[in-house]
RNA sequence: UAAAGUGGUGAGGGUAGACGCUGUAUUUAUGCAGAGGAAAGUCCGGACUCCACAGGGCAGCAGGCCACCUAACAGGUGGGAGGAGUGAUCCUAUGGAAAGUGCCACAGAAAAUAAACCGCCCCAAAAUUUUUUGGGGUAAGGGUGAAAAGGUGGGGUAAGAGCCCACCGGUUAGACGGUAACGUCUGACGCAUGGUAAACCCCCUGCGGAGCAAGACCAAAUAGGAGGACGUUUGAGGCUUGCCCGGCCAAUGUCCUCGGGUAGGUUGCUAAAGCUUCAGGGAAACCUGAUGCGUAGAUGAAUGUCUACCUAAAACAGAAUCCGGCUUACUUGCCACUUUAUGGC
RNA sequence: GGCGGUGUACCCAAGUGGCUAAGGGAGAGGUCUGCAAAACCUCUAUUCAGCGGUUCGAAUCCGCUCGCCGCCU
C-alpha cells in the first residue's frame, strides 16, 4: 500500500466541482461539509474549498495540508472510488490531525452504511 | 545604583527516523534545491509590457526651508529655522497672508478701511448739591473671546496715546561668513502688516494611460468572417486622459491574402539598479575597484504530517512579474555611547 | 494578484468646519379606548469604524489602521 497523492487524484477544474456540487450527495459534520460523487477512474479523488473566513493565508494553508494529509494516509479505507470535495467550515481553524482524522473515518463509515 | 536617550547588530529553531508534495538533474532510481523580516498593507517610486504614438493648451493630481545621495521617490544623509524637554535628545504636510477672494460661530463696544459699551478728561446747558442732557477728546483701565491692533518701565498730558525716550521684539539697507537655507555685525524706520493656505488660491517643480488577470504563441468545439493596399465621399456616428484643438477609426468601391478565436495548453518566470568579503574616496547617505557566490518559481496553487530528543524556541505571519523605499503587525538577545538623579571614593 | 468604492442609532439614511448630530421605520413607555388599531406625546448616538494630526473649534480637512462591498480571468 503506497501512500502517495500525485497530482491527478485531486479536483482540480471547475467543471469537476461543479458536478461534484450538483450530481453529489451530502455529509455534514462539525467540522466540514463533504460533497461525493462516484467515479469510474479507478481511484478516490479529493477537493478542496477553503473560503477567506476562515482566516488568514496561513490559517487556510494549514488546513488545506491536515484534509490532503488526512486524505493522503486513509484513502485506502474507501470501499469505493468517489469524487470527494470537502467544504470547510470555521471550526477547523483549531483543530488538530487526530480530530480531522476521526472526522474522516466517520465519512467512511457513513459511506460504508449509505451506499 | 536607578531612571532615561541614541546608534549598531544577531536569532526567527535544530538533530534523527517514517510517509508525502513542487521543481530540477541524470543512470528512472536516487541525488540536489524549496517562503519572510515583514513574503503583509498596496501608500510612494522605478524596471518591464501593451495602447488608435503619446503633439499643444486648459483642467486635474502630487510635491514644497537648503545642499547632497539615488535608476527614481512622498525615501535617505547632513545642515538651517521653529517648537518640546532639567538634559542626553526628540518632533515639524517647514514657500507665499504686502496679488486677490472667502471664513473667524457664541460671547464681546469692536473680529479688521479699526472701533467709544462701561470708564477717564474738557466744554456747554439744565437741574440744584450731585445728578441729567448735548458736543468733543481719549485705546491707559474694565469685561468677552482661541485671538483685541507691538511688550515692559519712565517721561509727557486736561485725560491719554510710539506723542517722546531706554530695553526687548519687528521691518528694512549695507557689509562680512556660508555652495545655499540662513547667521553675525553696523545703520535706518516709531512700527505701517490679527489668524486661517491639511479654505479657494498664487508661485516653483514633476506627471500620457493602463497594468503580468500586462502581453506573446499554439489551438478542440462553435460561428462565418477577418486582415492588407489603393481610390472616392461625408464630417453623421464612434474612439482618445476629464475638456478643447489635433489625430484616428469609420462609410463605400476595386484588388489581394487566409486567417481570427472560446475551453484548454505553452510562454512571460526569474541573474537581479543582486549578495559576501576586502581595499580606496566621502562628514554621512553613498560611490568606485577587486575577489568569491549563482539563491523558490507554484498555477485549485508545492515547502507538510507523525514520533523521539535538544533548546528560551514562544509571536506576527505564507512567495504569485521583479526591484528600491515607507508604513503597519510581532517574539527574544547582545554591544557601544550619552544624559539626569542619588550615594561613595 | 491588481484596481476602485464605502463605513453616522437595531434598520434605512440627511448632514456648508460652529446649537443638544435632521428625518423615516422598528422598539420601549404614556395619552386616548370597555379592549385594540390608528392618531398624538416622550425616550433610545458612552466615542459619527478606530488611532493620530491641522484648526480657537473636526462627523466634515489630512495621514495611518481596521471592517465590508464591487470590478478585472
Amino acid at each position: 500500500m503506497r501512500y502517495n497523492l500525485p497530482r491527478e487524484v485531486r479536483i482540480r477544474k471547475k467543471k469537476e466541482f461543479e458536478a461534484v456540487y450538483n450530481g453529489g450527495r451530502k455529509f455534514s459534520h462539525q467540522l466540514f461539509i463533504a460533497f461525493y460523487l462516484k467515479n469510474s477512474y479507478g481511484y478516490s479523488r479529493l477537493g478542496l474549498t477553503v473560503s477567506k473566513k476562515i482566516g488568514n493565508a496561513v490559517v487556510r494553508n494549514r488546513v488545506k495540508r491536515l484534509i490532503r494529509e488526512v486524505f493522503r494516509l486513509n484513502r485506502h479505507e474507501l470501499k469505493g472510488n468517489y469524487d470527494i470535495v470537502f467544504n470547510v467550515k470555521k471550526g477547523i481553524s483549531n483543530s488538530s490531525f487526530d480530530d480531522v482524522e476521526s472526522a474522516f473515518m466517520d465519512l467512511v463509515d457513513f459511506l460504508e452504511k449509505n451506499d
